[in-house]
DNA sequence: GTAGTCACTATTTGA
DNA sequence: TAGTGACTAC
C-alpha cells in the first residue's frame, strides 16, 4: 500500500461515537444507527480502517441486503481505501452465498452449475405440484403456500420436521391446507432433481454446507473470514443469523463480528425478519461493545422531533433518541383534501410551488405511498403539468416475457435438468407440443424421479408427439453444444436464433414485437459486455468471476428493478415507503395518511403489526431533509368503490408545534400539458474487433459516466455518450463505427474509460 | 390447441 | 377498477 493511503485522515470527519465504532476492530460490536446518522460512512470507514490496519482484503466479509447498498458500499470503500478495496468480499447475502455455492455445491449434492429459481419459477413449480396432487388451487393459494415453505426454510424446518410437527399440521388443517407438508416435501425434491435452488436455498444450502462441513469446508471459510460486517441487521432472519454464527462462533474464534442496524426501522417482519436477532445477539456475544449513533445529520429539527414523537408510541424498542444540531427548519405541512384526485392535484401544485420557492430540482422531490396502487393519481397530475417523474418498483427488465423466454433457453443450455425453464420453452415458439403431451411427460418424469429432460431423452412416445419432441431435443442439444464450446455471447446469439424467437417476432410485424426484439437485443448486448469483461480476472476479485453463461445467469437472477437505475435524469420519484428505506430527499410527500391505508387495514387487528406500521411511518418521515408534507383525503376510490377514511392516528402522534396545517386545496391552475417522448431505436450489434491495448485501459466507475462525455471502450475505441436511459443503457456513438447506428451499452457490464475533457 | 369470456380478489417486497 | 386465472366454445 502507498504511504498516502495509510493516513487516517478520514477519521477526522467523524464524531466521537462514529470514530469509536470505526476503530473498535476486535471482538463483537453492535452499532445502533438512527436514520441519517452516517451509518454507511461508519461501515465503509470501518472497512477502510481494517485495511489500513493491515488486514488483507479477502479476510473481510461485508454483507448487505440489497445490491444497491452493496454497490454503494463498494464504491465508497474504494474512495477511502483505494486499490485493494475491490478484493473485499462485499455483497448481498444472496450473491456472496451464491458465489460460495458455485464453488462448493457439488459437496452437498448439487451441480456447481445449479439454476436459480426466481419467485415466478417457484410459484409455477408449486402450481404443478398442486395439479399433480389434484388439489384445489383456490384453497391452496400458490402465494400462501410459497410463503409458508419459505418461512419454514428460513427457520430451518425441514420437510421431515414439518411433517412431524403437530402444531404445523394443525395450523394447516385449520387453514384448509392439510396437504401442505406433502407439497413442501415434493417442492424440495423437485428443486433438487432440477439442480435448482430458490432464493431461500441460497441461504439454506450455504447453511447445510457449513454445518455438515464436508472436507473441512467450514473450517476453510472460518479461517478466511476474520472480520465480518452486517448491514441492516434488523432485517436478518433466523437462518441468516445462524449462518453468521457458523462463520464466527468456534473454538478460539476472535468473534470479530460487527452488526449495524436500527430496530426502529425494522419493516420487514412480514418476510421473516426478526428483531429478536438483536436481542439474541447480545446474548450470544456477551462481550459485545455497543455504540449508538443518535445524531441525525439529515433532517431539520421539526422533522427529527416529529419522528421521535411518533416512534415513542412503540413499547418495545432499544432506548434512543435521535437529535440534530440543525436549525428548526420548516414546519411539517399537513394537508387535507376532499378526494384522492384532489390530493393528486394538490401535490402536483405544491411541487411546482416548491420548485419555484426553494429552487428545487425534480430529483430532490419524492412522493411516498403505502400501497403501489396509489401512484396513479399522482402520475396523472404530474403528467398534466409536464413534470418528469419516475416510478420505482415496476417490472424489471429481466422479468419481461421475451427476456425471460430467452433466459429460459440459456438456462436449459447450462443446466438441462432445469424443469421450470424447460416448461417455459418446450412449446415456445409454438411447435405443437401441447399441454397434454407436457402433462404426460411430467407424469412419467415424476414416476421415475427424473427431470423432464432426462425423461425426454429416455422414454418412448407415440409417433405423432415423438417427432416434435425430437425436434425440441435437438434444438436444445445444439444450444448446449454451443454453450460448451463458445463464449457466452456467441452462444447466446446462436441460441436466440436457433430457438426461432427471432423469426417469430419478425413474422409478427408489429410495433410491440419490434419492442420485444429490441429488448432481446439489449439483453444480448448485456451478455456481450459481460463476456468482454474478463480482462481483469485475477481470481481474487469477487466481481470478476469467469465470464461464463452460468455466471451471467446468476448475476441477473439476483438483480431487481431497483438495480437498473442510477442517480439519473432530473425526475420526481414516486415509490412505496418500503422501497424508500435508505433514501433521502430535500422534499418528501407522504400521501394517503389515513386509517385503513396507513396504517393498513391488514394490520389493525394486531398490536405488533400496528407497531410495524408505525416504524414504517417513522421511516417515511425521516426520508425528508428539509420539507415534509403529509396529506390525507376525505374520500378515495378503493377497489372501484368510494371509501371514507379517518385521518391516520399517526398524524395525531406528532405534536402541534411541529405542524402547520392547511385544509383543502387551493385552485391554482398551471397550463401547457405536453408530453415529451423519448424514444430511441435499438439496433442489433455488429461484431467488430477494434482492440485498445488493455494495459492502458483504466475503466471508470459506472456512476461517473455522464451524457456528453468522450469515452473509451475496449472493443469499439473512442466514442461520445449521447444519452443514458433509466435502465442505465447508454447510447454511444463510436468514432470507428461512423455510418452505422449508435451502440447501446449496458453500463452494468460495460467497462468504459472516461477520457479527459480537454 | 387457443381465443374469448366470466368470476374473483385485492399490503408492503429483497434476492 | 384492474389484473389474473379458470372454464367454455370453437
Amino acid at each position: 500500500m502507498q504511504e498516502m493511503e495509510l493516513s487516517t485522515n478520514y477519521l477526522d470527519g467523524l464524531n466521537d461515537i462514529q470514530r469509536q465504532a470505526v476503530t473498535t476492530l476486535d471482538g463483537p460490536v453492535m452499532v445502533i444507527a438512527g436514520p441519517g446518522s452516517g451509518k454507511t460512512r461508519v461501515l465503509t470507514f470501518r472497512i477502510a480502517h481494517l485495511l489500513k490496519s493491515g488486514v488483507p482484503p479477502y479476510q473481510i466479509l461485508a454483507l448487505t441486503f440489497t445490491n444497491k447498498a452493496a454497490r454503494e458500499m463498494k464504491e465508497r470503500i474504494e474512495k477511502v481505501a483505494g486499490s485493494d478495496a475491490y478484493k473485499v468480499w462485499a455483497g448481498t447475502f444472496h450473491s456472496i452465498f451464491a458465489r460460495i455455492l458455485r464453488r462448493e455445491a457439488h459437496r452437498i449434492g448439487y451441480p456447481n452449475d445449479f439454476s436459480i429459481y426466481d419467485t415466478a419459477d417457484s410459484k409455477s413449480l408449486i402450481k404443478g405440484i398442486l395439479k399433480s396432487l389434484s388439489l384445489n388451487v383456490k384453497e391452496y393459494n400458490v402465494g400462501a403456500v410459497l410463503s409458508r415453505i419459505s418461512s419454514s426454510k428460513s427457520n430451518l424446518i425441514t420437510p421431515k420436521l414439518y411433517a412431524a410437527n403437530e402444531e404445523f399440521l394443525e395450523h394447516d388443517k385449520m387453514n384448509r391446507r392439510p396437504m401442505l407438508y406433502k407439497i413442501y416435501e415434493m417442492y424440495v425434491q423437485k428443486c433438487k432433481r432440477a439442480g435448482a435452488m430458490d432464493f431461500d436455498d441460497l441461504l439454506l444450502q450455504t447453511f447445510k454446507l457449513l454445518y455438515t462441513n464436508p472436507e473441512g469446508v467450514r473450517d476453510r471459510y472460518q479461517r478466511q473470514f476474520q472480520y465480518l460486517l452486517v448491514d441492516e441487521f434488523q432485517d436478518t432472519n433466523f437462518l441468516q443469523y445462524e449462518i453468521l454464527k457458523l462463520f464466527t462462533i468456534y473454538q478460539d474464534s476472535p468473534r470479530n463480528l460487527c452488526i449495524v442496524g436500527d430496530d426502529a426501522q425494522s419493516i420487514y417482519s412480514f418476510r421473516g425478519a426478526t428483531i429478536e436477532n438483536i436481542l439474541q445477539f447480545e446474548h450470544d456475544f456477551p462481550t459485545l461493545q455497543t455504540f449508538k449513533l443518535e445524531q441525525n445529520y439529515r433532517s431539520t429539527s421539526h422533522i427529527v422531533q416529529a419522528a421521535n414523537e411518533v416512534i415513542s408510541y412503540n413499547k418495545r424498542q432499544i432506548q434512543k433518541k435521535i437529535w440534530t444540531s440543525r436549525e428548526d427548519g420548516n414546519k411539517i405541512k399537513l394537508i387535507k383534501t376532499m378526494t384522492d384526485n384532489e390530493e393528486g392535484k394538490r401535490v402536483a401544485d405544491l411541487i411546482i410551488e416548491q420548485k419555484n420557492r426553494y429552487s428545487l430540482s425534480n430529483n430532490q422531490i419524492a412522493i411516498l405511498y403505502r400501497t403501489n396502487a396509489q401512484s396513479r393519481v399522482f402520475e396523472e397530475h404530474l403528467r398534466r403539468y409536464n413534470i418528469p417523474y419516475r416510478i420505482y418498483g415496476g417490472l424489471s427488465f429481466y422479468q419481461r416475457k421475451e427476456v425471460k423466454d430467452v433466459i429460459a433457453y440459456l438456462r436449459m443450455a447450462v443446466n438441462s435438468k432445469d424443469d421450470e425453464a424447460l416448461k417455459r420453452i418446450i412449446n415456445y415458439p409454438k411447435r405443437g407440443i401441447g399441454q397434454t403431451t407436457v402433462n404426460k411427460i411430467t407424469e412419467v418424469a415424476d414416476a421415475n424421479e427424473l427431470s423432464i429432460w432426462q425423461c425426454l431423452s429416455q422414454i418412448e412416445f407415440s409417433s405423432a408427439a415423438k417427432k416434435k419432441l425430437v425436434d425440441f431435443v435437438s434444438i436444445i442439444r445444439a444450444c448446449q453444444d454451443k454453450a460448451a464450446k463458445e463464449d457466452a455471447y456467441k452462444a447466446a446469439v446462436y441460441i436466440v436464433k436457433r430457438s426461432g424467437i427471432t423469426e417469430l417476432l419478425k413474422a409478427e410485424n408489429s410495433i410491440e414485437a419490434d419492442n420485444r426484439m429490441d429488448n432481446i437485443n439489449a439483453l444480448l448486448d448485456g451478455i456481450q459486455q459481460f463476456t468482454e469483461d474478463d480482462v481483469l480476472d485475477d481470481g481474487e476479485d469477487i466481481d470478476n468471476q469467469e465470464r461464463t453463461l452460468s455466471n451471467f445467469l446468476q448475476t441477473i437472477s439476483l438483480m431487481t428493478d431497483a438495480d437498473q437505475d442510477e442517480e439519473n435524469p432530473d425526475t420526481v420519484t414516486l415509490l412505496s415507503v418500503h422501497s424508500a428505506k435508505g433514501l433521502e430527499y430535500k422534499s418528501v410527500f407522504v400521501v394517503g395518511c389515513e386509517e385503513n391505508l396507513f396504517p393498513s387495514y391488514m394490520s389493525l387487528s394486531s398490536p405488533d403489526q400496528l407497531d410495524e406500521e408505525r416504524r414504517l411511518f417513522y421511516v417515511a418521515i425521516t426520508r425528508a431533509e428539509e420539507i415534509l408534507t403529509l396529506t390525507y383525503a376525505n374520500s378515495r376510490y378503493q377497489y372501484g368503490n368510494m371509501r371514507f377514511n379517518d385521518p391516520s392516528r399517526f398524524l395525531e402522534e406528532i405534536n402541534d408545534e411541529n405542524i402547520e396545517a392547511t385544509i383543502t386545496g387551493g385552485r391554482k391552475s398551471f397550463a401547457e400539458p405536453k408530453i415529451l417522448g423519448n424514444f430511441k431505436k435499438m439496433t442489433p450489434s455488429k461484431m467488430k474487433q477494434l482492440a485498445v491495448d488493455p494495459k492502458d485501459f483504466k475503466p471508470s466507475k459506472k456512476s461517473d459516466i455522464k451524457v456528453g462525455q468522450r469515452i473509451l471502450h475496449m472493443k469499439f475505441g473512442e466514442g461520445l455518450v449521447k444519452s443514458i436511459d433509466e435502465r442505465s443503457v447508454a447510447t454511444i456513438s463510436f468514432d470507428a463505427l461512423k455510418g452505422s447506428p449508435d451502440k447501446r451499452i449496458m453500463l452494468d457490464y460495460a467497462r468504459l474509460q472516461i477520457l479527459d475533457e480537454e
